[in-house]
DNA sequence: GTCTATAGGACGATAGAC
DNA sequence: GTCTATCGTCCTATAGAC
């Protein structure tokens, strides 16, 4: 069983990571809000603050990529189970205002350029969120090459969604996706 | 006329703030990069850091705004006019590999939480570029409340496609983007 | 307007006791 | 495994000479 502690720490951070940034979280605040003992922070993450972002990042994305199986995962129709995704993010939002579990652009976006095993992480990540969705069009009996375009512009305009509607403290803009993305689906349902 | 060493400052804090993120990046940087002089930065910016990000992001958004209309200037059809915007993107891209000039996404993230001034820049900022869309949507012939509703996912959409574009260092969320939007602006143009 | 110098604090990381 | 103490660095911001 794995050590509550570092669990605990991962999940601290990758919140922080995640609405905060990378780099306006600093470890004492990570250790602080935890609770977890000030000293076991380098024995569990030797690597640093690098290591401790890498696993915060494959929790958020883990977590991220588990919600999207389970919103997706009662519905018949391809159009439903993406659009009861997105319901779900909006009811999140209008929870907490935060992009907590929702999303990792923020930190994709802060590493990108300098960290390039951490873009790799994040990189796999969206891949792997892209796959989810393209796999469900494909269920729903969309051939592959285009369900795997729509997978991508399905989670491109989501990640896009949410950060229009954070910022604008407003569903509007994840609204609006649900709304349309049933014309991008449906197109290849019928013909 | 306007001091070229103000505006200097703002260009390379722009910049900066963009492609690293407003945590990662040191007024020092700035000062250095932007060879203005060191004393300088809080006779123009008697604010501090905050003032500082705040003139970046307007500056940011104005020029990506500027970049957009350039962008659907000279095309007849809405769905050409986004797609040259997108292609111009993707050819920035290409060339150089981060996010200058094109989204203000990173900043939008790491201040929407911290900030209510610069959240509201951003916000107002992500609106204008929306009502672009909107407007072009709308002297292609589509009613009001729709091409609305389009700016408002193309916008989404780019800003997403750009995110997972720069991760991935791989245009295809984007040509993905051009593609589908294509889609869901026809739909309202023949019925 | 521009410069130097530095205050004052936060940060990441390490060492070593227990 | 956990804790304290601390090092060295970087940061924002200010003070004051020129």
């Amino acid at each position: 069983m794995k050590s509550n502690v570092k669990q605990k720490i991962i999940e601290t951070a990758s919140e922080l990571f995640q609405i905060k940034g990378i780099g306006a979280t600093g470890l004492s605040e990570i250790l602080q809000r935890s609770g977890a003992p000030k000293g076991s922070l380098y024995y569990y993450f030797p690597g640093g603050k690098e290591a401790l972002v890498e696993a915060a990042a494959e929790n958020a994305a883990r977590i991220i990529c588990e919600k999207i199986q389970e919103g997706m995962a009662d519905e018949k129709d391809p159009v439903h189970a993406v659009q009861h995704v997105i319901e779900g993010m909006e009811k999140a939002l209008s929870r907490e205002g935060r992009l907590h579990n929702l999303s990792i652009s923020l930190i994709a976006l802060e590493t990108y350029l300098s960290d390039d095993r951490l873009r790799g992480v994040c990189h796999k990540a969206f891949l792997a969120m892209e796959r989810l969705y393209a796999e469900r069009m494909k269920l729903g009996g969309i051939p592959s090459p285009e369900a795997e375009e729509l997978g991508c512009v399905i989670q491109s305009l989501i990640e896009g969604a949410l950060i229009l509607s954070v910022t604008g403290r407003d569903n509007r803009p994840l609204r609006a996706a649900g709304m349309q993305v049933a014309w991008l689906i449906r197109r290849h349902q019928q013909g």
